[in-house]
DNA sequence: AGCACGCCGACT
DNA sequence: GTCGGCGTGCTC
């Protein structure tokens, strides 16, 4: 059939022209104009030139062809997106609201032209002895950084010079002899090379590396991920129980199979190490997207996909819309991780995306962690995914750190009031003694606000949503999910007990009373505020990787995805504080956080110690985290999900309203939830209240939950919110947005 | 988002 | 009379 029209989607952010447009296909453009394609077309009266995305074709037209104009050419750079990335982006914006324009926006980096950068190579030329050399003659002048570049070379003499300066922090003052001395020379990435399949000198990778021998647990992973009817499998594994592996096997086999593959690892996760694992297996059949590229780095890196130059693609949340054609694998690392979800419009959840994606084009989708979010878990005991555990130990020698819990209110009654239980004090002794290194972590997340008791270690939770009420500056205790409110108590409400207060210790004071008590130790601290620098983090977490310091004391951060393998002491100073936070994740954050935490201690063969500290020892995800349940932790939370119909049971919808205007957002919050419930009553309904973020960059946030079984009622409701809001806020500045 | 149309007041 | 204020509504 002759398709003389084209459905397209105009380059405008308003959700008055949030909809298809169609368009007269010139004979000419027949051709080319396909579904993903940007073109320009007339728009408007003035017929100014616009450019948009052609969603689809068709034969005839709703309306009559003398009201429709022709598309008048394609986008200078005539680079659209698959159809595939279409129909993805038209999900994306039903699932997640925003406009259709801003979800193909997010599909695609074709916006993203120009400026377009060389990825360079660092190659060292000389000799193994002469590098043996240079490398002892630096570690005798005290040369860290050079020893550290040299040690790279030792591994591969091939640096990409971008992973040399990020995740080296190789300066150019540092380059600048070996360069003179042509021992180091830069060479530009040939990209046409990969094309010829001459991956051995092209990128100067190296030949990709021999498959390593899989144990029966993770050749058992592989098969199941290949021969199963089920796409989506979660990979059950602990720390060092050889998920890499996995998913490196299930690549080659992709990569075999003629297929494409995309790997999602957080952000914080994308370390030197990890990418210099897949580039030694892969050679530059991979690419790496990451935040500190620029636009025209990561465009170029997307059309080398699209162009076949590349077939795997390694990045966080972002990588997932990779314009592959024949998509073969979506590993998800982590998927636990909070990084997959997206903070500004479209916010999607890059889990659910991915599965979506696969299902288009016959992808498998692995989704790896040590701790799965209980809704996953579920799911797949259900049978709706594989579910795939491994056991064993991959890694030689690793073993699980022995974990001490502390209970806090004993110390309390022993007179020690200071935030190290004696347990902690002489494992750190001891460990300093033996020049062994040590972490402290202070799980800081949501201590803002909360409010609990430290004689029986309870929050003084709201009487409706069995969550931590927050002390307010005016004296007042509330809950954020529905609102209520009472004056702040002088007694606990549990034992009577008049030792109540707010948290408030940060890293800074623990920095403090650690020096104090330890005044032989160097102490490293991080946390956001001794990040500043772009590279705050690399610095810090180097210098503890190098043992400059005994001690590294921090916030989250520290916990994720660094290998600290002289570590044998993890000391977690107040678990219980990330229950407090007013979420109904937060025991399921909690457990996720300290098992990662404990996996921290003792890895590279000497066994670690961890300490837990805690206010509130009996609480199940303290209790399963200690022990390293998962299991015991999964079924105590489904207990209460299912009490509260909380996820998997129903569903969630947050929506939030913000404005610079107090009152008026007050007003316009209520006046939402008049209207949606007086024509909606089969869902429920919590709030409004204010917003646990309540006033940020000025602007102040009310929300209300919707609550529902069925997902699609969530997202009927969603729809009809946005369109309610529309009328409402259209000329208040009053801002409208949703969250799961 | 733009841009035209339109229905009011104050100007050469 | 007509120039121009910006409120209203439409865009294939």
């Amino acid at each position: 059939m002759l398709m003389k029209f084209a459905d397209i989607v105009v380059d405008i952010t308003s959700k008055q022209v949030d909809r298809p447009f169609t368009y007269i296909i010139p004979e000419e453009l027949e051709e080319a104009v396909v579904p993903g394609v940007r073109v320009n077309v007339p728009f408007g009266r003035g017929n100014a030139l616009r450019t948009g995305y052609v969603i689809g074709l068709k034969s005839r037209s709703a309306l009559p062809e003398e009201k429709l104009k022709p598309i008048d050419s394609l986008t200078e750079k005539a680079v659209g997106i698959d159809e595939e990335l279409v129909s993805l982006a038209i999900w994306l914006r039903y699932r997640y609201g925003g406009t259709l324009y801003q979800a193909l926006s997010v599909c695609t980096m074709s916006r993203m032209k120009v400026e377009a950068r060389k990825e360079r190579l660092l190659v060292f030329t000389g000799t193994d002895d002469q590098l043996r050399d240079q490398l002892y003659k630096a570690s005798l002048k005290k040369y860290k950084a050079r020893e550290r570049l040299l040690n790279a070379f030792l591994e591969n003499r091939v640096i990409l010079a971008s992973l040399a300066s990020d995740r080296l922090s190789i300066s150019a003052s540092t380059l600048k002899p070996l360069l003179q001395s042509g021992l180091v020379v830069y060479r530009t990435v040939d990209t046409d090379a990969a094309e010829k399949g001459d991956a051995g000198t092209a990128g100067g990778f190296g030949r990709p590396e021999d498959a390593p021998e899989l144990n029966s647990g993770q050749k058992e992973a592989v098969r199941t991920v290949l021969t199963s009817e089920k796409p989506v499998s979660v990979l059950f594994g602990i720390t060092g129980s050889g998920k890499t592996e996995v998913y490196l096997e299930l690549i080659a086999r992709c990569l075999e199979a003629g297929k494409e593959a995309i790997v999602l690892i957080p952000e914080i996760a994308l370390t030197y190490q990890t990418v210099m694992r897949f580039y030694r297996r892969f050679g530059n059949l991979i690419s790496v997207v990451h935040s500190r590229l620029s636009k025209g780095e990561k465009y170029e890196r997307f059309e080398a996909a699209r162009e076949g130059k590349i077939r795997v693609m390694i990045g966080p949340r972002s990588a997932l819309f990779t314009p592959f054609k024949n998509l073969g694998l979506i590993v998800i690392d982590e998927f636990h991780e909070t990084a997959y979800q997206s903070e500004t419009v479209p916010r999607y959840d890059a889990v659910e995306t991915a599965i979506k994606r696969a299902s288009f084009s016959d992808a498998r989708v692995l989704l790896g962690s040590a701790t799965p979010p209980a809704e996953y878990y579920e799911r797949a005991l259900r049978g709706e995914f594989n579910l795939i555990r491994l056991t064993e130990r991959a890694v030689r020698g690793a073993v699980l750190p022995k974990v001490q819990l502390v209970d806090m209110r004993e110390e309390l009654k022993k007179k020690n009031r200071s935030i190290f239980s004696d347990a902690l004090r002489e494992k750190i002794r001891e460990k300093l003694d033996r020049k062994e290194q040590i972490m402290l972590f202070l799980n800081r997340r949501g201590y803002s606000g909360a409010v609990s008791c430290r004689a029986c270690g309870l929050p003084v939770t709201c009487p409706h949503c069995s969550i931590a009420l927050s002390y307010h500056r005016n004296g007042w205790l509330q809950c954020h999910i529905c609102g209520f409110s009472m004056p702040m108590v002088k007694e606990c409400p549990e034992c009577g007990s008049g030792l109540i207060g707010t948290f408030g210790i940060g890293t800074e004071k623990v920095e403090e009373m650690v020096q104090e008590a330890f005044p032989d130790a160097s102490v490293l601290r991080m946390d956001a505020d001794t990040t500043t620098g772009k590279n705050g983090h690399q610095e810090i977490i180097r210098k503890f990787q190098e043992q400059e310091a005994d001690i590294l004391i921090g916030t989250q951060m520290i916990v994720k995805g660094h290998d600290f393998k002289k570590v044998t002491l993890m000391g977690i100073l107040a678990a219980d504080l990330s229950l407090n936070v007013p979420d109904y994740r937060s025991a399921e954050r909690t457990f996720q956080l300290l098992v990662q935490a404990e996996g921290r201690a003792g890895r590279d063969e000497i066994p670690g110690d961890c300490i837990v500290q805690t206010y509130l020892p009996e609480h199940y995800a303290i209790q399963a985290a200690a022990s390293q349940d998962y299991e015991g932790f999964f079924e105590r939370e489904m207990v209460f999900r299912n009490q509260m119909n909380y996820p998997p049971k129903g569903h969630l919808l947050s929506v939030t309203l913000s404005g610079a205007d107090r009152q008026e957002v007050f007003q316009a919050v209520h006046e939402l939830v008049r209207q949606i419930t007086a024509e909606r009553e089969d869902e429920s309904y919590l709030g409004p209240a204010e917003s646990p973020l309540f006033k940020a960059k000025d602007m102040y946030r009310y929300l209300f939950y919707v609550k529902s079984r069925e997902l699609s009622r969530l997202l009927k409701v969603k729809s009809r919110l946005e369109e309610i809001g529309e009328a409402l806020l259209k000329d208040s500045k009053i801002y409208l947005s949703f969250d799961s």
